[in-house]
DNA sequence: GTTGACAGGTTGTTATGACATGCTAATGTG
DNA sequence: CACATTAGCATGTCATAACAACCTGTCAAC
């Protein structure tokens, strides 16, 4: 085996990766591969954590506190840093679909009802989704049948402000992920949700795209995502069929 | 005029509460009281608050770090920090009841419905959210009915650990805030939230008790909160009535 | 045996300092 | 006037240092 685990990863300090983003990367990865048994056990501690890696404890803290904050770990005056149990996994219907049913190890599937540009914001979602000044303008509209294991799970209807994305053209989009396409062309990742949940009943249109009866119980999600800047970067209202759950993992309180 | 909104709060430095603490909250009051005109120009620069408050830069930063983390500002490299637009409010379910009614300027009420105390927590919600070692124990049960200016608005039950609030009994269950409860007696506080959620039709005495008809869509949320230190604190599955939207704000994504 | 004091290890808080990186607006140049 | 340059200011990263607060296990005293 030329593999080993004990093989120490190092931090490079010539990489633009900033050292405490790296450190958090060889961490949240050794606690991914850690057993039941190991998770119980506290993690090096911050001490041992800046000699191993050379860095001052500031930074080693710093990663630390970077993964407390997606609740992976938490930390105990006086006792020390500790993983987490991992609850709930699914689909939270916030992520990307796509990536979120890979990660559930099933298959993501889209197919692409409808395509246009639109001056104005549709009321029905503005009412549900207050607007801010400015926010209201032109935007691209896109309306996806969502299936995992060819199953139809839901009726998506984003809308695509063309302020944040120029030259968004409807053509541009594929079966592929949204969020890649708006990653790799203009370098925006989304950072916050907003979203209400409701129930209510499948309309006909619906009912038949779900596959479902008409008047079944639906679950309907309305969400605005903003980038790390507080910029609008899309709103969607989804249709979830019956029998289909919304998962929210890991929420901060308080 | 007595009162002065320039009137300036300083850091008590002999208090036990830490000073980027003291900051954060004083910080976090006035941006509440910020004009949307006002919301967009930046806070002052970390010097200037660093000056202002005679605190470090490490201070000052830590304490819109957490800012930050709760989603009321963001930073930008070169530019400086900013509030954050409010888009949502509502109920989530995922916080106390009736402090989110409350400070959405409504009237909660709740009416005890039943409580007991079991030897193992039910089949039904074991299945729904997953139950680690040790945790599915004795627990004390609690039915409650969730009304919003006297209208019926969901059926509520959950499931408290005896484990982590020894000496509870049923007797202590009170029309208040249960969460004011276990943080005045045991000194616990929710700190995240897992939670599933998914359509359904209204079960018969479910609806009689919503005042809604049997078969109604309704939208039924499962939810396991735990501590900072990640001990399960309680499970709950709550029923809400149709018109009524659950509200998930500022959720962290990536 | 139980209790209490204590030592040692852990995270929490805070300071000072330095340099890197990114943005804005003023400046200067053509 | 239009445009490139640049100085200054903002946040981002990282180091060293010190003390406070808290927890646990050890050991002595009762």
């Amino acid at each position: 085996m030329t593999t080993d685990i004990k093989e120490r990863q190092a931090i490079r300090r010539s990489s633009n990766v900033p050292a405490y983003s790296q450190l958090a990367d060889i961490l949240e990865q050794q606690i991914a591969a850690l057993t039941d048994e190991e998770r119980a056990r506290a993690l090096p501690s911050e001490g041992d954590l800046s000699r191993q890696y050379g860095l001052s404890r500031i930074t080693v803290r710093q990663a630390l506190k970077s993964l407390e904050s997606k609740g992976l770990v938490y930390s105990a005056q006086g006792r020390g840093s500790f993983p987490t149990l991992q609850r709930v996994t699914g689909i939270s219907g916030f992520h990307s679909f796509t990536a979120e049913v890979r990660r559930n190890g099933q298959e993501p599937g889209t197919v692409i009802l409808a395509t246009s540009e639109v001056d104005r914001l549709p009321a029905s979602i503005a009412e549900k989704l207050p607007v801010a000044e400015g926010e209201g303008g032109p935007q691209v509209h896109l309306r996806r049948l969502r299936l995992i294991d060819g199953l139809p799970i839901a009726v998506e209807d984003a809308w695509l402000p063309k302020a944040l994305f120029p030259d968004l053209r409807p053509a541009d989009f594929t079966d592929g992920s949204l969020y890649s396409l708006l990653a790799d062309r203009w370098g925006l990742e989304p950072a916050w949700t907003d979203a209400l949940i409701e129930p209510d009943r499948a309309a006909p249109e619906v009912a038949q795209l779900l596959a479902i009866d008409p008047g079944d119980p639906v679950l309907v999600a309305w969400r605005v995502t903003v980038t790390a800047e507080d910029k609008v970067f899309e709103r969607v209202r989804s249709i979830y069929r019956p029998g289909f759950s919304l998962r929210v993992a890991r929420y901060r309180l308080g």
